[in-house]
DNA sequence: GTATAATGTTAACTATGGTTAACATTATAC
DNA sequence: GTATAATGTTAACCATAGTTAACATTATAC
């Protein structure tokens, strides 16, 4: 298992890889607001979980397995932050940096609550948005509003 | 300033202490669950920070401001808990689970906005509750519905 | 009032996650 | 193609928060 702050890191990369870049470690310190030597403990631990394919000064590239949580951090924290921002009227900024952690404590089955619920709150289920309830999963519908 | 750990224990003493009974290093460490050792460390900080008066083998006793804090974290629980059990739906032990670790990451400006959507949607706001939504302060209410 | 049990304390250790500062490597500018 | 700048790595360190295990103190049972 990975902490809740390595699936951070590996939600950064995700971005910046999504956005057609080279995922760098300045970049990524940049972005998560701490140091380059904690970026590079970073890269070796999720590197160690076979999340991401890197070695010293090579390029830093996602697994199959490394997308897949990445991709579910993103979403658990769009969902957060579409609660925070859309429904109880938080500030960009803030509803930004709260999701990140308040999304790192939820377990999945409450996100998948909420989710449900931002949804229905914000009437984006009548919308083709192919979130599926069933499914208890939604990532394009709370991407929409979200640009991180 | 004290940790988000910290105001755990002091909420923990709080609770006890509220119940007519003499906070002991056993009860805290049973509720907490965690060992008698971190509790002991937790009393240091905690007298530190002029929250609690304590020392080696003596009562636990909180300070003027230890209440005052505690309180506070005990609302905010209070209201994450409502906000996940009623709103959300989620079974009650891991909704006071998770509001513990949900508050802990959460700005008083946020915990205010969700404190109103809370009264709003369970329109607890037309009882005589003692809520001031313009003083952004709420006990009473929440507290009827949650025994912690 | 003394033995025993319960309770509380301390020291030494662990893990996570971060830092600074020195150093190594790679890219770039000319 | 070499000097310099940018980037990346490493080692040594810090803080928080917890642990175990040995020990000290207090309470209780008889």
């Amino acid at each position: 298992m990975i902490s809740k702050s390595q699936e951070e890191y590996l939600k950064t990369i995700y971005i910046i890889q999504k956005q057609e870049k080279q995922p760098r470690v300045t970049d990524i310190a940049e972005k998560m607001n701490c140091t380059k030597a904690s970026v590079n403990k970073s890269l070796k631990i999720l590197t160690e979980q076979k999340l991401i394919n890197y070695e010293p000064y090579g390029k830093i590239e996602l697994t199959e397995d490394g997308i897949q949580l990445a991709k579910k951090t993103l979403e658990a924290n769009d969902i957060v932050y579409l609660f925070l921002k859309e429904i109880l009227g938080e500030e960009d900024g803030i509803a930004e940096e709260e999701a990140k952690e308040i999304k790192m404590v939820m377990r999945d089955i409450t996100l998948n609550k909420l989710a449900k619920f931002v949804h229905k709150e914000l009437g984006l289920h009548s919308l083709d948005c192919g979130y599926d309830i069933n499914n208890e999963h939604c990532i394009d519908c709370a991407r929409r509003n979200v640009e991180t």
